[in-house]
DNA sequence: GCTGGAACTTAGGATGATGACA
DNA sequence: TGTCATCATCCTAAGTTCCAGC
């Protein structure tokens, strides 16, 4: 390696000679939350040991060796890592917003101690009393007061369903079929209601009382809306996080009054436990409603989507993504997220930006309100706008997926994909030969890319300190992120990666590389320390800018989005079979959709309740197999008794006992087939990828061809979103 | 070339709705 | 019919990219 590096054009003094774009960073040590946070997200990491990626050969990508295993105890943890980063705006949270808002019906006590009914008992023994009645009135008899249906009311259900199918379909507006617009035009006539506000605060009732010190207090209205959203969240980890109960305590003594600033000195005094008793029983009184109240609630919902949930845009009735306004509450950052527990305030139509036509009937301000200003840009999408106090970030009410502005956006973000298909061999080579560059910036920018289209990862911008969850991606990874080994398990230079990713959730990886790559990797690391950036002169905004050069609309997400299509493709073609039945042949689709959801670094928390229902599942599939022994007896036992017989009725049992024999090898294979995929999927996430990163075309086609009725693959929700591949995918597509 | 903000996409968790099964 | 599991949808945080202004 030494004879390696002597020989490399490009030494490491003239390659350093170049001025660093980065500063270096200065040596902080993590803390505990830190560590005990990156310690958490391990859980997420158990996931498969399925490898899915090919070997590293002559124009092969996919070689790294996916290996998902248990963490060891990381000794960075506990030694110093670096800080660097900008410093940012002064955060507005001192701009208090009073009125102290959120919708609280009045509490019904419930003391079952007491023998006292609860709403929820009561009405269900009205409703009791209500069917013993009528099954008095109709002479004892045990009938359902549910009529059953009759055939032709089931057809007639059928035929009314395919008819509003029809009519949907009739309905659909066929963007893909229009004209785009230029000049960054993106509509030309655009009306809406404006969003919809959450409903104002309605204060505790007065049996519900806070209580500090033991003592109760009556809070004025903000300080008890404020200390509500806390007694919420009580049964979650996030209360229990010393940051959270920091900043919300900080924030809560912004709203409190000069008296209660006085009084309420310590968090650990508070008692919120009937507020907390409160909203429980709220949240199990909403789920004890009737069918009728249910009913009655979601009309009104539904009232308040026909409303505020539609725009016109261009003539067409279009669906918006979240037309509602983000209700006040706790900041829910990820991870160690610095933020998490402040208050987020609650919005007004005065923080309100409305965008429309000019010519369109603009949205009316709530009584007594006025928005902040109303523009007419037909350039954006987003039909209001606000600033959330929290971070100072821009919050958009836009489209909702199937509409035609993300339609379209979607779809040239697969069609850019697909032109990298043609030119990403040049790209590889390219970078392949930088990677012997004299320029330490480009050899850096090779190094990244080949991280970027390898392993799939996000660029990675920069962050500013102390303003969210100190995570990364592959510009911004740290000297701290990876581990060389010249040799581990059998391979030859792997790069071990451990660093949390976006949402903080970690990537932890071993992946062989070649032997230019590593041996850069060890020149980015010289002299450095831990927290010291790895590619200390390099940078998204630069990095964007070459890609941009070799390919136009070429960006390091492309990569992604390319990498994930292509696999998905590549496995499907490996993994199907056309003699499959149809759960073997979504079994493949399945794997395959994983095979692209591991390449993604797609997580999901183990669901709560996976290891009793894989025990049900599995006491299920033993149970079957012992009634498929008793059938093939008994078709034996049939056929003996059939043998040599004339009689017609022997050979019926015969055939009888062969179907149910047939009928339970069909169950106990499907059921075996989804205890497979169920646990193969225990803590991937395939829809991030179904949603966001493969081509749907690639799937549509896979249907088509395969035989399998789309909805199989997507519901009703991603069918309309991928509406244009729907309708114009043929079978031979090809991505 | 750097910085910050605007505009947009991507992401996992929470919640509500629906379906399967005893 | 009630219960439980699963699926779909909602919610909003956390990314990426682009661009204007210096």
């Amino acid at each position: 390696m030494e004879n390696e590096l002597k020989d490399d054009p490009c030494s490491s003094e003239e390659a350093f000679s170049e001025k660093p774009k980065k500063m270096k960073a200065k040596a902080k040590g993590k803390t505990k939350s830190q560590r005990e946070g990156k310690e958490k997200t391990h859980r997420k990491m158990k996931a498969s040991e399925e490898e899915i990626m090919e070997t590293e050969g002559s124009g092969d990508r996919r070689s790294h060796v996916n290996v998902k295993e248990e963490p060891k105890e990381d000794p960075d943890f506990v030694t110093e890592k670096k800080g660097k980063k900008r410093k940012r705006k002064a955060d507005n949270t001192d701009g208090l917003l009073s009125s102290a808002e959120a919708p609280l019906p009045k509490k019904k006590k419930k003391k079952v101690a007491d023998g006292q009914e609860n709403a929820s008992t009561a009405k269900q023994k009205k409703m009791k009393e209500k069917k013993e009645k009528v099954k008095k009135e109709e002479g004892e008899r045990p009938v359902s007061t549910k009529k059953k249906k009759t055939k032709e009311e089931i057809e007639a259900a059928r035929a009314l369903k395919i008819k509003k199918k029809e009519e949907e379909e009739k309905q659909r507006w066929r963007w893909w079929e229009e004209e785009k617009y230029e000049n960054g035009i993106k509509w030309k006539f655009l009306e809406h209601k404006g969003p919809y506000f959450p409903p104002a605060y309605q204060p505790l009732p007065d049996d519900v009382k806070f209580y500090y010190n033991g003592e109760p207090v009556k809070l004025s209205l903000p300080a008890e809306e404020v200390a509500l959203y806390f007694a919420q969240m009580l049964d979650h980890e996030y209360t229990t996080k010393e940051v959270f109960r920091n900043n919300f305590f900080k924030d809560w003594r912004k709203e409190m009054t000069l008296e209660e600033r006085q009084l309420i000195m310590d968090l650990k005094k508070c008692d919120f436990g009937e507020l907390h008793a409160m909203h429980k029983e709220k949240v199990e009184a909403r789920k004890n409603l009737s069918k009728e109240e249910k009913l009655v609630n979601k009309e009104a919902n539904q009232k308040i989507v026909d409303e505020y949930g539609f725009c016109v845009l261009d003539h067409h009735r279009e669906r918006i993504g979240n037309f509602k306004i983000e209700p006040p509450g706790l900041f829910r950052g990820r991870g160690d997220h610095p933020k998490q527990g402040m208050l987020k305030k609650r919005i007004r139509p005065e923080d309100v930006i409305i965008n429309c036509s000019k010519e369109s009937r603009i949205p009316e301000a709530p009584a007594g309100h006025k928005w902040k200003e109303v523009r007419h840009d037909k350039t954006v999408t987003w039909l209001a706008s606000w600033t959330e106090n929290v971070q100072g970030s821009c919050k958009y009410v836009m489209l909702n997926a199937n509409s035609k502005l993300k339609g379209e956006k979607d779809w040239e973000k697969y069609e850019v994909a697909r032109k990298l298909k043609t030119c990403v061999d040049a790209i590889r080579t390219q970078y392949q030969e930088d990677l012997k560059s004299k320029q330490m910036g480009t050899r850096q920018r090779a190094v990244a890319l080949y991280f970027i289209d390898k392993l799939a990862l996000r660029a990675g911008n920069e962050k500013e300190e102390g303003e969210t969850a100190d995570t990364v991606g592959c510009c911004s990874l740290r000297v701290e992120h990876i581990t060389l080994h010249d040799a581990l398990d059998d391979q030859k230079c792997v790069v071990e990666f451990d660093f949390l990713g976006k949402d903080c959730i970690r990537y932890y990886n071993k992946v062989p590389v070649t032997k230019r790559v590593f041996k850069n990797l060890k020149l980015f690391m010289e002299n450095k320390q831990g927290g010291d950036d790895l590619f200390d002169r390099l940078n998204t905004a630069s990095l964007n800018k070459h890609l941009s050069s070799l390919m136009p609309g070429l960006t390091a997400k492309v990569f992604r989005t390319y990498n994930a299509s292509i696999t998905l493709q590549q496995q499907l073609k490996e993994l199907s079979n056309m003699k499959d039945n149809v759960p073997e042949k979504l079994l493949s689709y399945n794997r395959a959709n994983r095979a692209v959801a591991v390449l993604c670094n797609h997580q999901r928390a183990p669901p709560k309740s996976f290891d009793q229902s894989m025990a049900n599942l599995q006491a299920k599939i033993d149970s079957r197999k012992e009634q498929l022994d008793l059938a093939k007896k008994e078709l034996k036992q049939a056929k003996k008794e059939a043998k040599g017989s004339s009689d017609n009725k022997l050979l019926v049992v015969v055939e009888k006992k062969k179907k149910a024999v047939q009928r339970c090898e069909e169950q106990l294979l499907k059921m075996e087939v989804q205890a497979t995929d169920r646990e193969e999927n225990k803590q991937i996430a395939l829809s991030t990828s179904k949603l966001n990163y493969l081509d749907p075309r690639i799937s549509v086609a896979w249907c088509k061809n395969m035989e399998v009725p789309l909805d199989k693959i997507y519901n009703k929700t991603l069918r309309d979103k991928f509406a244009w591949a729907v309708d114009m995918t043929e079978l031979d597509f090809v991505f």
